[in-house]
RNA sequence: GCCGGGGUGGCCGAGCUUGGUCUAAGGCGCGGGACUGGAGAUCCCGUCCCCGCAAGGGGGCCCGGGUUCAAAUCCCGGCCCCGGCGCCA
């Protein structure tokens, strides 16, 4: 047994630097994680020495007469005195190794420093997949369609949140602010139900696919949540409630990933692989005022989530196979993306490696990040103590992977983007189609503007004249 | 929330009254070996974590404290599970 990250860093201290600095993090966590970790096998080899006298006099009491056991228990308790010390000394030293050893973010695949080329770049763009539908005034501040030509329209596609509240008025974030706060949402209608067609499409895809649904606890306790974040670099992101005794999920990868804690598989259950389905919550503090408006960046919003456990030779594989059904289902929405590989820079301190999906917005002339892929190895489960039995009976942590199916809200604000025709009439996916005909009350191929959409001669948006 | 019962190694399950050969019995599962043409059956060995090249040593019986030379075993606090009552979407 053995987590990758300790060991790398008892053989390998360099690499480990090397991840630290592409990362931005101080390299001299390494130095002070090695002057600590030998520390602490100095008095542990001492303090174990301590107790073997201590054992040994005490099987030595059992056995003697009565007359000779007073000063035997004399000699124990003068071993015990010199024990008490030591022992602190060494619980104090391995609390401050053991929590510095957690904040260490994950060890980084070396395809990632090799693709990425230096510290400084903060993504590199793979593949890009659909044509994007671009507004004849933004052409000149284009850059990079990944040599995609682009479909050139004249009328300005109007901002999702101006869509959301202005032109179908399926939303209302004034009235949500007004009684949660800022960032919160009403969706109405034809929204909702785009809602819920988007979460049951994405289940539907990842069950045929050997995935097992899960909904999961929307509150984790304090051990769990720090085992599967790096809790102290992320708690002005969780909200907290119970008096602190509890945390509200920011994903379910993070109930999905604890649904194994403790626990010892064979090989023969791995791969286990899940498809979540629960709300995200998280509080954006220190997201100023980006993404203000609309549901792009909210304190709460559904999720369809993959999850898989793995043996580690295979996590790699599959880490391709959690992208390939992120692209099928993008694909299949007939939303133009790419994929950027993150660098490190910009990485999720628990991944290896990681992917995301940017969706093209035509009315900001740009993409965004809409999803997330990434190998998280041994980071996870070994704080949570996931491992699998191998053959000769030794145990290794499994890996753990993580990726978005679809973020629903988020996926909205593309949808209203990419799919807005000229008059404010936003077309449905085809793939939704299915989902939504059950109910009678369900939109089924447009959502329709509440008005007329009067433009001016640059083809902007100045008016939605209601009939 | 109240009353009663309970949490032991991957799983099941003894031990707890009466603290000390508990080196935590036994079974199942799993791994290796013997036997076999092969499989089964049978037999042998192994199967929690840490330090150590090793010999060896230490820790571990839900979690955290305490008593004692010595705690799975006794005491206190907490969490969780099961049964009954209460409450309830």
């Amino acid at each position: 047994m053995s987590w990758s990250l300790l060991a790398t860093l008892r053989e390998r201290p360099d690499d480990v630097r090397r991840m630290l600095r592409w990362r931005g993090y101080d390299e001299s966590m390494v130095d002070q994680f090695m002057s600590l970790d030998s520390e602490w096998r100095g008095i542990k080899a001492k303090v174990d020495e301590l107790r073997h006298r201590r054992n040994a006099l005490s099987s030595q009491i059992s056995k003697a007469p009565p007359e000779a056991r007073g000063a035997l228990i004399e000699e124990a308790n003068k071993v015990l005195k010199e024990l008490d010390s030591l022992n602190a000394e060494l619980s104090r030293i391995e609390g401050e190794r053991d929590s510095l050893l957690r904040r260490f973010p994950n060890l980084i695949h070396e395809s990632v420093y090799s693709i990425c080329q230096n510290e400084s770049v903060e993504s590199v763009a793979l593949k890009y997949v659909g044509r994007p539908r671009v507004w004849r005034g933004y052409l000149n501040q284009l850059s990079g369609l990944g040599g995609v030509e682009p479909e050139v329209i004249d009328w300005q596609p109007v901002g999702h949140a101006d869509m959301l509240e202005g032109v179908l008025g399926l939303g209302d974030t004034a009235k949500a602010g007004e009684v949660a706060g800022s960032r919160f949402f009403y969706l109405f209608d034809d929204l909702a139900w785009l809602n819920l067609a988007l979460s049951l499409y994405a289940i539907d895809f990842l069950t045929q696919r050997g995935f097992r649904l899960v909904m999961p606890p929307h509150m984790l306790n304090y051990d769990v949540i720090s085992s599967v974040i790096d809790f102290e670099a992320f708690k002005d992101a969780i909200y907290s409630v119970d008096n602190g005794q509890l945390y509200l999920i920011g994903t379910a990868e993070h109930p999905l990933a604890a649904l194994y804690r403790g626990s010892e598989l064979l090989e023969k259950d791995l791969p286990i692989l899940l498809a979540g389905f629960s709300p995200s919550y998280r509080r954006e503090a220190g997201a100023g005022n980006r993404d203000l408006k609309g549901i792009f960046r909210v304190h709460q919003f559904y999720k369809v989530e993959q999850f898989a456990f793995t043996l580690p030779e295979d996590s790699w594989n599959w880490h391709e196979k959690l992208l390939g059904n992120l692209v099928e289902i993008w694909s299949s929405l007939e939303i133009p993306f790419r994929i950027v590989l993150v660098c490190p820079r910009e990485m999720s301190r628990t991944a290896a490696k990681q992917y995301d999906l940017e969706a093209w917005m035509p009315a900001q002339g740009m993409f965004r990040e809409m999803a997330s892929c990434s190998n998280v190895t041994d980071w996870q489960s070994y704080r949570l103590g996931i491992r699998v039995i191998r053959k000769g009976m030794k145990r290794e942590y499994v890996h753990t992977l993580n990726s978005t199916a679809i973020a629903i809200e988020r996926t909205i604000t593309a949808i209203l983007e990419n799919n807005q025709e000229e008059d404010g009439t936003v077309k449905i996916p085809k793939v939704l189609n299915k989902y939504l005909e059950a109910f009678p009350k369900a939109p089924r191929d447009y959502i329709h503007p509440r008005g007329k959409v009067i433009r001016d001669s640059n083809g902007r948006v100045i008016e939605v004249r209601r009939a």
